[in-house]
DNA sequence: ACTATTATTTATCAAATGATAAACAACTTG
DNA sequence: CAAGTTGTTTATCATTTGATAAATAATAGT
């Protein structure tokens, strides 16, 4: 049992006032992360910082603008959160192509499966500020083709440099990547708890990929 | 019997005023849902009014509030566009399940593929009114609970009136609804133009469903 | 301890925004 | 044509909201 002493409140459970400035900084971009996912981009200035518990002009003081906190949470949660060695992973051909595919799609879905960036990707597509094409086209480029160029290997067939990628394969990633999102979007979108375990719907999508992909790839190298 | 008997106005060019109510209303209902679709439910009413051509404060001689002005796009886009046809495609034995399953989806797209169905229902997922859940819930029991009754029989399974629908189940049928749904988010929410037909995607993404889905039924029916 | 610095708050502004009331004007009816 | 009905506009209100300037108070340097 406790002894409620209303007398004084015990440890320095003081607010904490004047911080350094780029603690200040990093925690209002760090809530604001949370705040924008939950309410979008149109979400008020005095909410965050009463959430913050700050006064809303101080937001001001560490960022010039609305838009530069939301600029700063892209920043935060779509150029922060890639992870370059996964790019390392998908061509890594000391392991089996099938490993390669179901790491490298666990460890993105960890990554993007959570309500902060499912919601602030949508959002932001909502708005356009062409985030997301600029994104997706960094996605196709540094994932997407080099893992057709693998798939392509793994089977003998010629390079995507000598034959460019064809709209077929490309269709096959883009719907394998649509299964793993469309996950966050029923859980942190539609507020649908899953009833399955992810990492186990990752591993059948990537082998019903992997089956499917094949009659779509080009011919043998038969040159 | 009342005689709408109306005074032909001359030459419609110029700009009609004081129109029947019921048409006003339904053309405010018609412009809202593409005015909503586009900024979403923050857009403010008076830009709404301009598109119309009309003074911001006649919107409120139509809808009490913009929430009721919301609520009928609702009305307007997830229940009016819902064809219950389908449900009869779907269910009707006297055609191949494939073809069944083809037409169905292919129909279903035609009507979510578009810009307003696509952006409204992921805006509203965002702001969360409970909408998207009741719509899902809806489209699961009148078509991807029958779409795995008719997926049984065909294969000689045990109806789910005997044997519940399993988790795996019903996972493959949204895996097969994200596909679709996920064209249109590429299209119209990231603004990425689809480089194949949409037709020809849906019969392939049919067939593999089809062909995935066999392993993952119940046994037989041993009785 | 005194002073300078600066993190933070208080006080406010101006524009935007949902909503209402009253004035106006187009159409109908007698 | 006069009068009444009602679709539409004008004028306006009360909040909300991003942003700024000045005042305040906590910390550092000497």
């Amino acid at each position: 049992m406790k002894k409620p002493s209303r007398a004084r409140p015990r440890a320095p459970i003081r607010e904490q006032q004047r911080l350094d400035p780029s603690e200040r900084e990093s925690i209002i971009a760090r809530e604001a992360v949370s705040f924008f996912a939950e309410f979008g981009f149109e979400g008020q200035t005095r909410e965050l910082a009463r959430r913050l518990r700050i006064t809303q002009p101080l937001l001001y003081r560490y960022f010039p603008s609305k838009d530069a906190l939301i600029e700063r949470v892209y920043q935060e949660v779509f150029v922060e959160r890639w992870k370059p060695s996964w790019e390392k992973i998908i061509t890594d051909r000391s392991v089996p192509l099938k490993t390669r595919l179901i790491q490298f799609y666990r460890e993105y879905a960890e990554v993007i499966l959570t309500y902060e960036w499912i919601r602030l990707f949508m959002f932001a597509g909502l708005k356009d500020l062409g985030l997301n094409a600029r994104y997706l086209k960094m996605l196709r480029e540094r994932a997407f083709e080099k893992l057709i160029e693998e798939i392509r290997f793994e089977y003998g067939r010629p390079s995507t440099r000598d034959l460019p990628i064809t709209v077929l394969e490309i269709e096959m990633v883009w719907g394998l990547h649509a299964a793993i999102f469309y996950l966050g979007v029923r859980k942190f979108i539609y507020s649908m708890p899953l009833e399955t375990d992810v990492n186990s719907i990752i591993d059948a999508k990537v082998m019903t990929f992997l089956g499917g992909i094949r009659p779509v790839l080009p011919a043998e190298t038969a040159t």
